[in-house]
Parts: structure tokens; C-alpha cells; sequence
DNA sequence: CAGCCCTCTTGACCCACATCATTTCCGAAG
DNA sequence: CTTCGGAAATGATGTGGGTCAAGAGGGCTG
């Protein structure tokens, strides 16, 4: 393992283009970076989609980074209940929440057909150590990554069903923006209203509703799991502050 | 600044007793071992109740570790609304969460009278890149952080109020405790009824009425912020699984 | 000790969303 | 093309907790 090739790997496009919110997921990597590099030093394997990553409780070896295909993360309680606690896309650090007890504190799954990058806990380290840049950058992630959480935590915090799921959507935009480079117009969710009502804290009905009182008010187009920008300013508006009129509190 | 003396400073007493739930705060540092090093080599300063530690959007320059005192970090949005994003106890680091962007995302507030151990960003890495150990016990810490965070959201999932506010009472009483090295029968919150409700997404009515109706069935004494536990498992059973009954979110 | 202010508590009412129950849609298999 | 099954949409109803509105403590200051 070549830790010179670590540095370059974590070379990020680093999130400062949105520094504060919404949504500024943990991209770490850059997909076509990460691409070229890890065919030579990284261990890859494809998953389908629905397949396990890993599974909470399993002891911690190694760190995720997709590199094709979205993932979620998801708790499960003593009594069954479920709880999705992030959705990764290509290029973000999955696991380091997981280090402090060794283990895993979550499921991890492939909604799609996905391809992941397997980074060894010891190669990390000793990479981190050897290479002042990477462990600069590996901080960074971290950052991000506690940087993410708490955006979910303040989208939450939303009161409203709608406020909610604007504010993700817009967050879903601009991660596909940042992507690909380009302005979107539509939206593909890779995951089913379940696991989208399961994050942001609903029912699938309350979800399914408020899709189409977005549809209705012009605003989105819905088919499914394909969506469709039709007015982006005002979506971005009900995701923001004022969508609330009465607003208590503190 | 001498890096040996970080890796001291962090010699932690890991978080492995409360590997996974509740309220596995991001304790990296024994307040013992911070209080003695830190006359020493890191600057210190003393805040007064309600005085700020940092601002949200300033920019960041040093890492803070509470040496005495606990602490609240709270976003503003634009629209005035307040979201209080966590509480640290004496030993947890804050700030983490800001160096991807290097702007702090929450303002951070003593709540009682407090000393504050600050670590510059220079000095970390620099430690941590001189010494595998410190750089070992920094990621550590942040994945203790992010694990916090994770605790937080499940907090917030947990549908209804009574669960709410009873895993939130049973995760200060374990910080209590670890802090203690005791079993701890009685809570002083540093916080007001306002913050607290905030943090749980909650209003202080219902917070309040939560209280009373824990209260009036022999669970909890509470005298305004000076809380006795009366019936621990009874508590910890609420802030639990089995307290709901119906349960119907996946 | 009186007066004041601020935090907390308690009560009455109501609404946003959960819950329960169908119906519709859409993709896969035959 | 038809059939089938799971996902999504829609409708009707109930309720937890938000909202509004008074009190009730409890610690300051004068």
C-alpha cells in the first residue's frame, strides 16, 4: 500500500462552494479520481441492489467510500423499529462514526447496483501518519461528515412535513449538481418513499401527499421515483425560513 | 508546543463501556489529566454563565475542549428560528464539525460558569502527524462525535415526547456517572427548560408536562432543574423500545 | 419585606400529521 | 397481451402535542 496514492485519492474538490447549508454531504473523493486509483491500490467489490455493506454490531476493519451507486445507513432498535440515518452517494466516506466503539452502529445497504472502495483501518492510519496532506483531508471528511449529521439533525428540526422534504430535495439537487457540474432539472431517488419517510421522520402517506401538493402547486413534476424541477425558486423558498408564517419556537 | 503532550492529553478513557446506545457522548479527554496538562501548554480561559465561546460563520482557528462547565451549541437559521444542536460536558471536544468549511455552523454557549481548554488547529495537526498515538485518539474522538450526533437523530425519531425526554434524562445520568465513576441517583440540569425543548424538538410545555406526568408517577422528583431519579428502570424503560405500543414506522 | 421579573407549570383548544382503509399504478413474470 | 404483486396515491378519521392564555413559584433588587 503506497500511502503517497492516499493523498492524491482524497485530493477533494473540498465542500467550500457550500459552506454551510443545505445538505453539504461529505464528498471526500472525487468519483474519477477515486476511479483511477483504486484499480491499482484499493480493494473494490460490486454490489447489487438491496445487498448488505455491512451490518451493525460487526467489528470495524476497514472504512467505504461508494464509488458508483447511493447507500443508506439505518439503525434498528431493540424492538424492530427502523431508522435511516443518511443516504451516501459516490465519493462519501462511510463508517467513521463506527471507530470510536469498533463497531458498526448501523446497516448498510445498496439501493442500487453499486460499486464500494474498501479502505483498511490500518492503511488509513498509517497512511494519515506518513502523509501530513491526507491526514488534513482525512479531518476534513470527518468534518463533513459531522457537518452532514447535523444538517439532518436541522432538517428535522423543521416543523413542517413540506419544509422537510423541500429542504431534502434541494440538498438531493445540489449533491446531483456538484456531481455531475451542471445545473439538473430532475431528480432520480434511488431510494423508495419508505426509506425517504423513514429519514426525514414521516409516514409514507405524509410523503406521498406532500409530492403531490407540490405537483399540484406546479412546482414539481412526480412519476414515480422521477422527479422533475419545474420551479426551483420557489422550492428552494418552502425549504428555507419563511415557508413558516407562524413560527414559535425558540 | 510540545506534541508529546497531546497524546497525554488525550489518553482517553475510551468510550468502550457505552459502545452503542444511549447518549455515548464524545468524552476524549479525562477532565483530570486535561486540567493538568493544560496549565501547562494549552491556553485556557474562564467564561462567565450565558457568555459565547464562538460564533457561528466566524472562522475557525482552534478546536475546545471543556475543562469545567457545560456547554450548548445552537444554529440560527435565517429566519430568526433557534436549533440547539448539542450539549458538552466537561472533557467533550467541540468544533469539529466547522473545519470542513472552516466557519464554525453554531454559535456555542457556556451555560454555567466554565473554563475552556483551547487547542489551535496548527498545534492538532501538527501533534497528530508527529504522533501516531494522538492522531489514533483525535479520530477517535471524531468518530465519538459523529456517533453523538447519530444518537441525537435517533433521539428525534423516537416519535413520542415521554421517550424522548426519558432517553435524554437516562443519557445525562450516564454521562453523569462516567464522569462520577458512581451511580448517580440525581440530575442537576445546566440547562433551561427552553434549551432542553429545543434540543428534543419539543416545546417547553410539553417538556414541562412530560416532567409533571413523570412526576406524578413516581419515576422522577423534579424541583425546577434539580431532578431525582426514583424509579431508574422504570426510566430506562420508557426511554426505550417497549414504551410504544402501537408502532407502525418502518 | 415588598415588588418585580423571569422561568416554569397548568389548563383549554385545535391542527398537522399519524393511522387505518382502499384504490391505483407500474414493472416483472408468464 | 394478461396476470400478479409490491409500491405509491388518495380518502376518512383520530390524536399527540403545538398554540394560546393564565397562574405559580423563586430569586433578585430596592
Amino acid at each position: 500500500m503506497e500511502p503517497r496514492l492516499f493523498q492524491t485519492l482524497l485530493e477533494q474538490r473540498a465542500c467550500s462552494d457550500c459552506v454551510l447549508k443545505p445538505m453539504c454531504k461529505p464528498a471526500i473523493v472525487r468519483p474519477d479520481e477515486l476511479e483511477r486509483m483504486s484499480d491499482h491500490v484499493l480493494p473494490r467489490r460490486s454490489l447489487s441492489a438491496g445487498e448488505r455493506l455491512y451490518e451493525q454490531g460487526q467489528k470495524v476493519r476497514s472504512l467505504f467510500v461508494s464509488q458508483a451507486g447511493v447507500f443508506k445507513t439505518e439503525t434498528s432498535a431493540a424492538d424492530g423499529r427502523l431508522q435511516v440515518l443518511g443516504f451516501h452517494f459516490p465519493g462519501e466516506l462511510m463508517g467513521l462514526e463506527a471507530i470510536a466503539g469498533m463497531r458498526f452502529r448501523a446497516d448498510a445497504f445498496a439501493l442500487e447496483p453499486a460499486v464500494i472502495c474498501e479502505i483498511p483501518l490500518s492503511a488509513l492510519e498509517t497512511a494519515a501518519s506518513r502523509q501530513p496532506e491526507f491526514q488534513h483531508h482525512l479531518l476534513q471528511a470527518a468534518g463533513s461528515c459531522l457537518a452532514d449529521q447535523q444538517e439532518h439533525v436541522e432538517l428535522l428540526a423543521m416543523r413542517q412535513a413540506d419544509e422537510r422534504v423541500a429542504l431534502f430535495l434541494v440538498g438531493l439537487l445540489q449533491r446531483a449538481e456538484r456531481i455531475s457540474g451542471k445545473e439538473e432539472a430532475s431528480i432520480h431517488l434511488a431510494m423508495g418513499r419508505t426509506d425517504l419517510a423513514s429519514y426525514l421522520c414521516l409516514t409514507i402517506e405524509t410523503v406521498s401527499r406532500t409530492f403531490s401538493s407540490l405537483r399540484d402547486a406546479g412546482i414539481l413534476g412526480v412519476q414515480g421515483r422521477h422527479l422533475t424541477v419545474l420551479d426551483r425558486q420557489r422550492l428552494i423558498g418552502m425549504s428555507g425560513s419563511e415557508g413558516a408564517k407562524s413560527t414559535r419556537r425558540a
